[in-house]
DNA sequence: TGTACATCAGTGAACGCGCGTTCACTGATGTAC
DNA sequence: TGTACATCAGTGAACGCGCGTTCACTGATGTAC
């Protein structure tokens, strides 16, 4: 599936750029294989050389995006010492990055329930268990240390990512009032408290 | 819009009842005027002549969606007097609605970045509004009172509801594990921890 | 109570559009000897 | 270095399917006098 000479390799990452940018500019019933094809200028044919459907090059722009955001999440938390200075790390990290990049963060939630998510479901649970295996390992020392309170490992994960997806999602929709920046200046704190250990 | 007869409120209901259900076997792509109408046995002009469009049965269905979990968590919230009896009475609400309602949940979050949602913004905003008011209102008294910590009140619902969207996304899309209800056990405190005021 | 009329509710065949996909083909690149 | 061959990359006209929507119509319900 993966390209054996250059001009594949920057077909691909041609056609993938281009695919994010018609979806950020057209949403999600403007994102088609004809949008994609006139505004990055390569063929019918080809795309479907290298994809094979448009389900699969959706996905691997999934993929893509997926691995763009952890590995930012990744590299704060882990340059962190502190169970606390590690999780606001995490969340200035990821409020930052939807900032800066909108269209890649709108794909992403707006990609939830699409189709090509639950075609490729394995490919993309595979890359994501990959990136955020490290996350997990993280936490779990810090965990053992008494550092952070002793809570499932997917509770952890959805209060921390929860507010993020959900200020993310309420900034990219546009229909609710909400200032990132100014979330920006609670969150990393109010959601290091959801973790945190009672004092004894 | 809204029907004058008895026969078409009971058109009217059997529609939206049916396209739920046909949501939640088929999902969003097996959601479909043809399926809607085959599943109801209600005729296609019929469908067309209650709600104008498909996009407006969808809005329609949505509309009835959120106002039926925005009545639950309302009704948690209000019967208590305390803000962390309140805020954990809510999470609690939210959570069981989820698993009881398991198909109301579903689409509620996969419409997130639907069409037509941003077709019938104003009065899914407008519907949306009214019912959580409510629950601002109360968090609003509360936080002048010193039981929750000064925060804006966007910053406090994306504290709330972000994780319980994001324990609900996971536990309805089943590619993640998440145990629902072990959930529940720790969101409700620890949902509260990350809204309650510092002890001086 | 009965009749005439207006409005609402329901019907289903027909339509056109645009979507994803296919396929037979040409051209470019790499490789073996 | 040159030639032959295999594989990869790229092309675009054509296709069929199923989607949402329309429309001219019939039947049911409510209302006025």
């Amino acid at each position: 599936m993966s390209p054996k000479q250059q001009r594949g390799e920057a077909t691909v990452d041609l056609l993938l750029t281009t695919a994010l940018r018609v979806f950020a500019e057209s949403g999600q019933q403007g994102f088609t294989v004809n949008a994609v094809v006139s505004a990055s200028g390569v063929s019918l044919g080809s795309l479907y050389h290298h994809f094979g459907s448009f389900d699969g090059l959706a996905a691997a722009l999934y993929i893509r995006c997926t691995g763009e955001l952890c590995d930012e999440m990744v590299a704060a938390l882990t340059r962190c010492r502190t169970a606390r200075t590690g999780v606001r790390s995490w969340v200035t990290a990821y409020l930052t990055f939807t900032q800066e990049r909108r269209d890649v963060a709108l794909f992403l939630h707006a990609s939830a329930y699409s189709g090509y998510l639950a075609a490729h479901a394995e490919e993309i649970g595979a890359a994501k268990a990959e990136k955020f295996a490290a996350i997990m390992r993280w936490l779990g020392e810090r965990m053992e240390r008494g550092e952070i309170a002793p809570l499932p490992a997917p509770v952890v994960e959805v209060l921390v990512m929860g507010p993020l997806t959900e200020a993310a999602r309420r900034w990219l929709s546009s229909t609710y009032e909400i200032d990132l920046t100014e979330a920006a200046r609670y969150l990393p704190d109010h959601i290091w408290r959801s973790l945190r250990p009672e004092p004894v």
